[in-house]
RNA sequence: GACUUGGUAGCUCAGCUGGUAGAGCAACUGACUCUUAAUCAGUGGGUCGAGGGUUCGAACCCCUCCCAGGUCACCA
């Protein structure tokens, strides 16, 4: 990374001030009205050669091929490259050749918007194009684009492939690697056919607070903040189900919400620190009724993505249509280990785990134990949709006991691809028992478990009003459309994954250096010579720093006087 | 947090046992009226992630730090 501009951005610069000598504004502020995008030209001209005679279009330039008085480039718009054919007498009527020869030979570039009007017709070699008769700048780029190209086959040469500048620059990303776009295409219909599938249903989308002063609903380290007026602490919500419930309390049949749920933890291929996460209560529902809608659910966002329930990912075929496999949870660890821990004590499972090498801790309680069984022989074989049921009463501190099974709660997980996607419960609405099981996870936090849940007395307060019976579900969306876009990390997800700030290298601004005395227009040229902070200039020789000041006065083709001895003598004073 | 791989031109990457920093694309100058990874001729462009050390000499060797990818730990 050069300090100063590079060589391109300096000509860029220059192009822009000669366009405005030209009475060009390449900012213009008017709207310009575009009628018709690629994908419809590509759609529909093929049809009928009659349409798209007098259009208006728009997109940003990524390629030209220049041929003296000719010349073909490829517009970008938001649904793809259409090229466009310009002939210097077409688009300059009279004498005056400046709009082709100086403006879009010399003064515009890759990168730049420009809008065109004109007819669409099929060039000699077959493509679909657009013969231009008017050109207008619309934004000139300054910054060039790394250069993308391909073949006719697709193939891609010199892509822009480096995580690193992918992720911090997404809006370079996804212009000169447009296939992106369907990624994120596919999230938002993921998030709309669900919500659609909701409402049909008469359920209501709500909001619920992002910031908390106790973080409940799940076991997770948050992030903490502080408000100023209320001089409290406040946390960003680690899951938002103890409100979602209390809307049930309050006389909703069904509530959901999409939001961002925030973990103060770890950060890799499956967690970024802030993810989407769908929840839904209905009343009167079970656990049971649950998963028959979420294979419903799934399902249909399987058919709006794909057209069909069955999915690519990595190697394998997935198939959402429903019904899923339903395993408990000792039946899933009796599958895949071959033992039966239903009957087994704290120390009968930790003497499980040491036989399957499985490393424990003092501070886990029997539900951790066969969790960590779960998650080390079981989890990862799970790769059709799966539900797994009826979790240990422990590590599930908000869901009803089970009906039938002593030490249970009514609860699935969905697994799909090895990970898990959904987590429902038959939610707790016994007061009393809820407050016994707040206080089951204190005796876990005295232990020493980081993540057991703090006690919400609020949130007792409205159970003791009174909830229906209620089936609640979690959703992992971003997990949920990494599967359907059969992509392996959560990044490729997300616009913006979280990533670290860029460390700016230290540089003086042009008042340190104007303080100086230094005239505003040299303040780029020594920092092009190095000069990065005014201690760096002033460790420096004087008459060096003069005479390369002339040397680079020169090689940059600066139009500016060069500052007298005395004066640059006065900036080491 | 641990281990590991990487950071060189606007982009993608070479750079041998330490000896004056290279290529393709992009840019610039010129030729060219249906090209399409356009073509042809020529030119410029680098704090080799940052800082220290070893050396006559460091992109390269050593140390520290920064950033990213991968694996693991924690988690959804």
């Amino acid at each position: 990374m050069s300090i100063g501009l590079s060589e391109q951005e300096i000509i860029r610069r220059e192009a822009l001030q000669q366009l405005r000598n030209l009475g060009i504004n390449p900012y213009p502020a008017e709207a310009y009205e575009v009628n018709v995008t690629t994908e419809e030209i590509l759609k529909n001209y093929p049809e009928d050669k009659t349409l798209y005679q007098n259009i208006s279009f728009a997109g940003r330039i990524m390629s030209r091929r220049i041929m003296g008085s000719a010349s073909f480039a490829e517009l970008q718009d938001s649904t793809g490259r259409m090229q466009v054919y310009i002939k210097r007498d077409e688009i300059c009527l009279g004498e005056d050749k400046t709009l082709y020869n100086t403006v879009f030979k010399k003064l515009l570039d890759i990168g730049d918007f420009v809008g065109v009007k004109g007819f669409v017709f099929t060039t000699q070699t077959g493509e679909i194009s657009i013969h231009v008769l008017e050109l207008k700048l619309l934004s000139k780029s300054l910054k060039p684009l790394p250069i993308v190209k391909r073949d006719e086959e697709g193939n891609i040469f010199d892509g822009f492939t480096d995580p690193e500048m992918r992720y911090r620059q997404r809006y370079v990303d996804l212009t000169v690697n447009p296939d992106l776009k369907q990624i994120f295409i596919k999230r938002s219909k993921v998030i709309s056919t669900m919500r659609n599938y909701f409402d049909a249903q008469g359920w209501m989308e709500v909001e619920t607070p992002i910031l908390q002063p106790i973080h409940g609903g799940a076991a997770a380290r948050p992030f903490k903040t502080h408000h100023n007026t209320l001089d409290m602490p406040l946390f960003l919500r680690i899951a938002n189900e103890l409100y979602l419930k209390r809307l049930i309390v309050a006389g909703f049949d069904g509530v959901y919400e999409f939001g961002k749920m925030f973990r103060n933890e770890g950060m890799d291929r499956t967690h970024n620190p802030e993810y989407t996460a769908m929840e839904i209560y209905v009343a009167y529902r079970d656990y049971i009724w649950m998963m028959g809608m979420v294979e419903e659910c799934l399902e249909k966002v399987a058919l709006a993505i794909h057209a069909s329930s069955k999915v690519t990912v990595g190697t394998y075929e997935i198939d959402f249509a429903g019904p899923y496999e339903k395993l408990t949870m000792f039946e899933s660890i009796q599958k895949y280990t071959g033992i039966d821990v239903s009957e087994l004590d704290e120390a009968g499972l930790r003497q499980v785990c040491l036989d399957l090498k499985i490393e424990t801790d003092p501070s886990m309680g029997k539900g951790k134990l066969i969790d960590e069984i779960f998650g080390e022989k079981v989890e990862g074989n799970l790769i059709q949709p799966t539900f797994i049921t009826d979790y240990p009463l422990e590590m599930t501190p908000l869901a009803k006991k089970h009906r039938s099974k002593e030490g249970l709660v009514e609860r699935f997980e969905l697994f799909v691809n090895g990970k898990e996607i959904a987590n429902a419960y038959s939610e707790l609405n016994d007061p009393i028992d809820q407050r016994a099981r707040f206080e089951d996870q204190l005796l876990l936090a005295n232990r020493g478990d980081e993540e057991a849940m703090a006690t919400d007395e609020d949130f007792l307060r409205a159970l003791e009003y009174g909830m229906p019976p209620t089936a609640g579900l979690g959703f992992g969306i971003d997990r949920l459309v990494m599967l359907m876009t059969n992509q392996s990390t959560i990044q490729e997800v997300l616009f913006f994954p979280q990533m670290r700030t860029e460390k700016k290298m230290k540089v003086a601004s042009i008042a340190d250096y104007e303080a100086l005395g230094v005239p505003t227009e040299w303040v780029p040229v020594l920092l092009k010579m190095g000069f990065n902070t005014v201690e760096e200039l002033k460790a420096a020789n004087p008459n060096k720093v003069f005479n390369d000041l002339g040397g680079m006065r020169k090689k940059l083709k600066l139009d500016i006087t060069i500052p007298s001895k005395e004066v640059v003598l006065e900036w080491f004073a």
